[in-house]
RNA sequence: CGGGGUGUAGCGCAGUCUGGUAGCGCACCUGGUUUGGGACCAGGGUGUCGGAGGUUCGAAUCCUCUCACCCCGACCA
């Protein structure tokens, strides 16, 4: 491509709005314009590194033997009523009607439409295993978009659906997935670990996300030190126990705390650990209201909660709610005498001469012993890993990261192939239900998150398998005739070569042609002044080195070939 | 959904408190000089002041309603 022909307009100044490295790149850059909250347009430098990560997993999952489809953004309410996800998915559902009256959505996720796809046709069990994958536009309207395309609403999604005659078929086909994963972000330049995570609104009974760590990230992972257990925080195994995380004895008895609502508050005010207090939560489930304790230095994990519950809606009680439920003030609410469900975390199983609320304006209760004070109707594991703690697994303690999840995959079972009747006849001639696995890569969100691992303050640092173009040539002085004619053969030549070439042809000052080239990201640019093209050379450099080289004017379209090609090789390796 | 904030030129912002007929920087257009890390000089204004209603002789500015976007939290494949 010649710049001066290209729709590339970067900008000078940072854009108000954007707050995250990658939102601020791709939009000073030129890669994408917003067109409304979590909506944007893909200009072409945006769409061109769309399309490269689109190849490398088009590649990655023929390879692993599924096959490509499309299926419909509008999808009728019957399929998802059929899963009764219709009532369940809540307001991220993008619902709208047709001109009949009809109810649709714009389809965030297909596993209803895909199952009923395959259950029309599925008539036996030489048929399978088979999987089938799509690319294509989703919408899920947020509560809260942000930060470009790390959070939009409408995003690209690679979808990808397997179906087994059983468990231990369905496993291996999870296998593959789990390995094409590896090597399609390998390939992409991505740093990132697949960890253990929670299933989510999708369901199932196994499932692992592939986070590329970065500080920007949303999610909260831990991983061992020693053994290779990695996981959301959302799911990580806690070590139980080995013995009552507050102990202390003595006699239940108020003590005055004016003005101590918080665990900091009262810990300081009494001279003690917050570790040493009770932490009293009061959610409401299905409007129901229930208590959760926990040590006060600890942090609820609600998908636990939520999973221990099993309520559709769960969320911490408004103030009046807790008021009603507790009879006492929000900030002073404690478990001695409450009339409701009360789930204690394992940890505080034998708790004694712990701290608590009385829920009572400016009081608190000392000395409770859980066992003695307190109904409790049961003791779950409802706690955050945290790190420094033991592993589950081994000997070794967590560290914590944060994450940015590119890539899910899930082992759903039979979560959707039976309530929609997905069946086939097994070598005896009896009816089976298939075994299903779905598998998600947020195509969109790899851009955002491959810029978020690689950039300088000035500007992006593409990995060469993804980047818009792998190479930039600059003449740097386009009155000179020498200078232009090196520059348009090379870019010539490049073309040849198959390189993905953008020669910088626009009557601008070489200042001006770096700081462009830097901002764009393409990781290696080749300078063509009439200071090195007198000796015979042109001058090459790595966007993410700070050192030039020069390379001989004669064969350099294949020795700058050979370079691209090698960096890709290295990127592949990486995945094997 | 709760809390906070912002809408004025393509982009970044000032002007709003105290009402008087819209401005700065960058970008852009014209001419000239420049050319290895976002050049300089001269000239040019490109605007439903987010929208609707109201108060007023007069509204970017005051009042009411409304829309959009951003941030924190909550929520979430």
């Amino acid at each position: 491509m010649r710049y001066s022909k290209a729709f590339v307009p970067t900008l000078k100044e940072v854009p108000a709005d954007a707050k995250v490295d990658s939102h601020v790149f791709m939009i000073r850059g030129g890669y994408i314009r917003q067109v409304a909250a979590g909506v944007y347009n893909f200009l072409p430098l945006g769409w061109r590194v769309i399309q490269r990560i689109e190849t490398i997993v088009r590649e990655e999952m023929d390879r692993a033997g599924a096959q490509e489809i499309l299926m419909p953004a509008a999808i009728p309410a019957e399929l998802w009523q059929e899963t009764g996800r219709w009532q369940k998915y809540g307001p991220e559902l993008l619902r709208f009607k047709d001109r009949h009256g009809a109810d649709y959505c714009f389809g965030p996720t297909h596993e209803e439409v895909v199952v009923d796809l395959v259950r029309r046709e599925l008539k036996s069990y030489r048929e399978l295993p088979t999987n089938l994958y799509q690319i294509q536009g989703k919408f899920r309207d947020e509560r809260r978009p942000r930060a470009g395309l790390m959070r939009g609403r409408e995003f690209i999604m690679k979808d990808a659906y397997s179906f087994d005659v059983d468990a231990e078929s369905a496993a291996k086909s999870y296998d593959s997935m789990y390995a094409a994963y590896k090597r399609i972000f390998a390939r992409c330049g991505l740093d990132f670990r697949p960890v253990e995570a929670d299933t989510g609104s999708i369901g199932g009974a196994k499932s692992h996300e592939f986070q590329v760590l970065a500080e920007s990230g949303e999610d909260n992972i831990v991983a061992c030190d020693t053994c290779e257990y990695a996981a959301n925080v959302e799911q990580a195994a806690i070590r139980a126990a080995s013995e009552p995380g507050i102990q202390g004895g003595g006699e239940l008895s108020k003590v005055s705390t004016p003005g101590k609502k918080t665990i900091a508050d009262v810990a300081a005010f009494m001279k003690i650990a917050p570790s040493s207090l009770i932490k009293s939560l009061v959610y409401m489930a299905d409007d129901k209201a229930i208590m959760v304790l926990l040590r006060g230095d600890r942090s609820l994990n609600e998908i636990a909660l939520k999973k221990l519950t099993g309520a559709t809606e769960l969320f911490p009680a408004r103030e009046g709610q807790l008021q009603k439920a507790t009879g006492g003030p929000v900030g002073f609410v404690g478990p001695v005498g409450v009339d409701m469900p009360v789930y204690a975390d394992m940890e505080l199983k034998g708790a004694s001469g712990a701290v608590v609320g009385a829920n009572s304006m400016d009081t608190h209760l000392s000395g409770v012993d859980l066992a003695r004070d307190v109904k409790v109707t049961e003791y779950v594991s409802l706690r955050q890993a945290e790190p420094g703690e033991p592993c589950a697994r081994c000997e070794g303690h967590y560290v914590s990261y944060k994450g940015i999840e590119v890539g899910h995959v899930f082992s759903l079972g039979t979560v959707y192939s039976q309530p929609m009747n997905c069946s086939f006849l097994d070598e005896n001639g009896k009816s089976q239900i298939a075994v299903m696995g779905c598998y998600g890569i947020g195509i969109t969100r790899i851009a955002a998150a491959a810029i978020e691992q690689n950039h300088d303050k000035g500007g992006i640092i593409w990995p060469m398998s993804i980047a818009p173009y792998e190479v930039t040539v600059l003449p740097l002085q386009t009155n000179d005739e020498e200078v232009v004619r090196a520059a348009n053969e090379l870019y010539e030549s490049l073309l040849d070569q198959g390189v993905a070439v953008l020669l910088d042809d626009r009557d601008e000052r070489p200042g001006a042609k770096f700081k462009d080239a830097d901002l764009i990201g393409v990781p290696l640019r080749i300078a063509i002044g009439k200071r090195s093209l007198g000796e015979g050379t042109l001058e090459l450099k790595w966007r993410r080195e700070s050192e030039s080289s020069n390379i001989p004017a004669q064969g350099a379209a294949q020795a700058i070939a050979k370079l691209v090609a090698d960096e890709k090789a290295r990127l592949r390796g990486a995945g094997a």
